[in-house]
DNA sequence: GTGATTGCAAATCTTTTGCACTAAA
DNA sequence: TTTAGTGCAAAAGATTTGCAATCAC
């Protein structure tokens, strides 16, 4: 195991709490992941994106954790999932209602702030099922 | 090759015309898919499904022909692709402007009319970029 | 100490590819 | 014929799993 630098190790109350709230143990690669996933502004990730930046900032940590690691945070409501391509799952910072541009040549996602799309009319759900998320994907190229 | 019945070999005046305009041959295995897909009404299929039922149909088809044949009618305009779920690809028959319910659940695709969701407000796409496709995916659960 | 978490490598699953064979025109 | 299309098996990627080692409490 590398060592992980004091700066990485000093929690982060905000995810500390979130952690300890759901009983997931706030260890050192959660928390370094936490650290990059939330340090900035809003961001999207994928698995590998993540592991290599946190191979950049010399945090060893597995790809098999860090598979772990997104989904926990997503069920614990840190991060959520978006699926636009199918060949890698996009993590997004950003919980709050939003919505994606998405760029399909460069893969890359962008948010969509909540004002800026209004729908005036939604469909009633099927019977028996409630609706949980309503997701606007705006799809874009050059 | 097993033999394909004279049902599958009648051709699809619709699909040969598309097919011939984009200059994709009318192969037995395109015609026999093609049956399959747009017999019905709508459908959301994946790949493993489509080759379920052509097995199923006595249609010995490869799995590769299977994807080969999703995305060149894809690209003929033929289906329409949809990511709802990082694990499989959806293709859609319903090619026009519309939107759907994703049964989390099931994976289960449902259709919107595209009357029932009404966009009132739209941010325009970013710099130098067009918008190709909007999508709504509801997202519901029982 | 004890149970949760991690790392590693192997397994799995979906999708793609390379290439020889077959079929459409 | 000639060229596109197909099947097969292998490759490629992304994600998951099993299990022993390690860590948080």
């Amino acid at each position: 195991m590398v060592a992980i630098t004091k700066e990485f190790q000093r929690p982060f109350t905000k995810v500390l709490n979130q952690l300890r709230k759901v009983g997931l143990r706030p260890t050192r690669q959660r928390l370094a992941l936490a650290k990059l996933l939330f340090e900035g502004g809003n961001r999207h990730v994928t698995a590998e994106v993540l592991h290599a930046e946190a191979q950049a900032a010399n945090i060893k940590v597995s790809i098999a954790t860090i598979y772990n690691t997104l989904h926990q945070f997503t069920s614990v409501g840190l991060l959520r999932e978006i699926f636009v391509d199918s060949q890698r799952l996009y993590f997004d910072t950003y919980i709050a209602d939003h919505h994606h541009f998405f760029h399909e040549g460069s893969g890359r996602l962008e948010d969509i702030p909540s004002d800026q799309i209004v729908l005036s009319s939604m469909p009633s759900p099927p019977d028996g099922t409630k609706v949980k998320r309503v997701e606007v994907i705006v799809r874009v190229e050059n």
